[in-house]
DNA sequence: TCTTGACATAGAGCTTACTCTACATTGTAT
DNA sequence: ATACAATGTAGAGTAAGCTCTATGTCAAGA
């Protein structure tokens, strides 16, 4: 097994976010990527399934504070994991009614196109 | 048939919104309900209806800006009720593609509650 | 050796969408 | 008449999440 080793513009390319980003995360200690000898950031293909788990979380509404939360109990090791998945399972549940939310939205903006429809082929008839 | 107007806290609290973030949305001409003699917003039911839509769209990840244009284009009547029926369509598509989504997210996430599961309940079991 | 490019840190700046402050004016109840 | 609560304007401040700048280090190619 060959553990690969990417420097962070490498990893930025990976993941599609920015360099500024990525020490951004860092320093939210989202992510604690190793360094080498010069001090350079040294991310493995364990932080980039991590970054794609951020990301999930982010663009489903968790708040950086609350994935920072997240990233502490990880590094914590397997101690935490109930405490992970209730965090998974309460966000879970957030997401659901999101959705659902997002639906009754979609159905509401369906009436106005057909409101708008109507009123347009109405004034063309004249 | 009878107007109704409120002022501008009564419609604060009819909306839900503060005072400010109603003056705030005035400001960037999201709205523009009359004043009386005394120069007060005079805020009616026509306004309410157009803030419940302004906030659909805001729920579904309009920025304000293109609430704006979308105003803009209300304000100038029938004439442009073809464009603001595209813009809805665009939108609905932008929104159908975010459920599309978040629907994904949710698998994923259901998949790594179920990982957590497993790796618990091996835990348990030694 | 010299230069170039990627990387390092610290901290400033930006964008969005509010939210609040300061201060003046007006409507209403006592 | 007077107090006080609601409203008005202008502009400052806040929070989240980046994004950029200034300055310095270091390894590798010409």
């Amino acid at each position: 097994m060959i553990f690969l080793e990417y420097s962070i513009g490498e990893f930025s390319k990976l993941t599609r976010l920015g360099i500024h980003t990525l020490r951004y995360y860092e320093h939210e200690n989202l992510i604690t990527p190793g360094r080498n000898s010069s001090n350079r950031r040294c991310y493995t293909d364990k932080d980039l399934a991590w970054i794609d788990f951020i990301k999930r979380l982010k663009d489903t509404g968790m708040p950086i504070k609350e994935i920072q939360h997240y990233a502490e109990l990880r590094a914590n090791g397997e101690a935490t994991l109930s405490a992970r998945m209730e965090m998974l399972i309460s966000h879970r549940k957030a997401l659901n009614e999101q959705i659902t939310q997002l639906k009754e939205h979609m159905g509401k903006l369906d009436e106005k196109i057909e409101f708008y429809q109507r009123k347009i082929d109405n004034i063309a008839r004249k």
